[in-house]
RNA sequence: GGGCGUGUGCCGGAGUGGCCAAACGGGGCAGACUGUAAAUCUGUUGGCGAAAGCCUUCGGGGGUUCGAAUCCCUCCGCGCCCA
């Protein structure tokens, strides 16, 4: 196919992906020169990924589209022990079910961004490390791994000397060993399945190099060997900000986590400079749509296509199309605040991912007093906050302003009876009435 | 083990007997402006109450006092110094 003509490297370039090479032109001709394999580690010490986890599984789905083909590592062995890189303290060590379920759980959402068919000559495959790992006995791992390893340069590595220069945090043998069993990894997937690249976000660095000294240490020194290693940036905010942290904390990448309409408001609600780096940073959208795009956006930022692009594309990627019609649909109605021109289905659309609650339809004769209902669908914390909210203006309900003498009843409900209100600009609760 | 110090609201940090639900800053929330942005400005930020006011809160417990975040005792956590 077409696709392998594509250049891995200079793609990653052109996106920002591209960080640090073991030895980029080496890379480059080695990658030129035929199909290869790389492949990607990932923690699982959550049920799910975080958009933090999204560069690292970019890196494999450009390389696929490269005409390579992906291996994705589950760290299942790994896991068990805890990567220091980036930890200032020593971690709580995790249960081998936990693990194992993590790891199960986690596979879903690579098949949105890889593609694992068998139809692919170049098909993705995900492999688990807890396979080789745990079958490895002590003496033999310190005899023919450990060997390898000089503890003068090991204490080297940044991930170790931070905890080692923190006097009271320390670290425990078991986190120092981390980088020897990455290393292995990366040695282990080398002889027994061709891979010769390993990637990943700027922070595995240090073991990405582990992996590659290891390979040169305990194989024959020719051609068949040569092993790379391959990092991408730390996506940083423009406010200097975390990136993929809100308020409400973590962007996750399965919908039962972070739901496909709080997915698109992040990309949304990006700084406009962010929605510049990040069109081509975290989209698969090529040279010519992404610089249209940035083009319209610098242009007239107000317009804001640019992050409509963005986040309809991000959303589209990992939750699929429809999801992502629906969230955006969904946020059209909900800023505009506009709902009263829905009819019931949009309704039902739109709010799917709203807070809602029943009521009960008799109370409305004498009419719902506005405070109470306010601190009953959690839209204020106390009736002393209700009261701020509806005196400032702050509340709306169906798509009317309402202050803190009104009364809701019959006749303001929309469709089967429904009355959504709204409390600032992003708060939504939804009340039906029966 | 001994000495000194410290622990306040979401966070930082004032307060050292009544004027303290507790200065000030940050953060949050809301309003205005706007582009569901940034910046800026305004308001608000323990609970109940229409209000007056009442209730709960300054590491835990106990005491002194008409009255304590503020004084005393004790316990717990943290920091520094000496052993």
């Amino acid at each position: 196919m077409s696709e392998t003509q594509r250049d891995f490297l200079g793609t990653l370039a052109w996106r920002g992906l591209l960080h640090q090479t073991t030895d980029e032109g080496g890379l480059k001709k080695h990658l030129a020169s035929g199909v290869r394999r790389a492949y990607v580690g990932f923690d699982p010490t959550a049920d799910s990924l975080t958009i933090g986890n999204l560069v690292p599984m970019l890196l494999l789905a450009h390389f696929q589209r490269a005409g390579h083909q992906p291996v994705v590592v589950a760290g299942g062995g790994t896991g068990l022990i805890g990567d220091p890189s980036g930890k200032s303290s020593e971690r709580q060590l995790m249960s081998r079910e936990q693990v194992a379920a993590n790891v199960e759980s986690q596979k879903k959402i690579f098949a949105r961004v890889l593609d694992f068919s068998s139809g692919v000559s170049n098909k993705a495959t995900i492999v688990d490390n807890a396979g080789w790992l745990c079958a490895i006995s002590f003496l033999d791992a310190l005899r023919d791994i450990g060997k390898h390893f000089r503890v003068n340069e090991m204490i080297q590595r940044d991930s170790v000397r931070e905890r080692l220069e923190a006097r009271d945090q320390g670290i425990s043998y078991t986190e120092f060993s981390y980088m020897i069993l990455q290393a292995y990894d990366f040695a282990h997937l080398h002889m027994e399945m061709g891979v010769t690249l390993q990637m990943g976000g700027s922070d595995q660095w240090g073991n990405i190099i582990a992996g590659c000294d290891l390979i040169r240490k305990s194989t024959p020194a020719d051609r068949s060997h040569e092993c790379y290693g391959l990092t991408a940036p730390l996506v940083t905010k423009a406010d200097g900000g975390k990136f993929g942290k809100t308020e409400k904390g973590a962007i996750w990448l399965s919908a039962d986590r972070t739901s496909p309409y709080a997915f698109y408001q992040f990309w949304l609600n990006a700084a406009d400079e962010d929605a510049a780096r990040w069109v081509r940073l975290f989209t698969m959208l090529g040279a010519a749509e992404a610089d249209a795009a940035l083009a319209a956006h610098s242009a007239d930022p107000g317009k804001r296509e640019l992050h409509r692009l963005l986040a309809h594309h991000m959303t589209s990627l990992l939750h699929g199309p429809t999801e992502a019609d629906q969230a955006k649909k969904a946020g059209e109605a909900l800023f505009s605040g506009d709902i009263g021109g829905l009819d019931a289905r949009m309704l039902d659309e739109v709010f799917a991912n709203v807070p809602a609650s029943t009521q009960p339809r008799a109370s409305l004769a004498a009419g719902v007093g506005l405070i109470d209902l306010l601190v009953t669908t959690g839209l204020a914390q106390s009736k002393r906050e209700a009261k701020e909210f509806l005196a400032s203006g702050a509340v709306t309900i169906n798509g009317r302003r309402v202050g803190p003498d009104d009364l809701l009843k019959a006749e303001h409900l929309l469709h089967a009876g429904v009355a959504a209100i709204r409390r600032g600009k992003k708060n939504w609760h939804l009340t039906r009435w029966v």
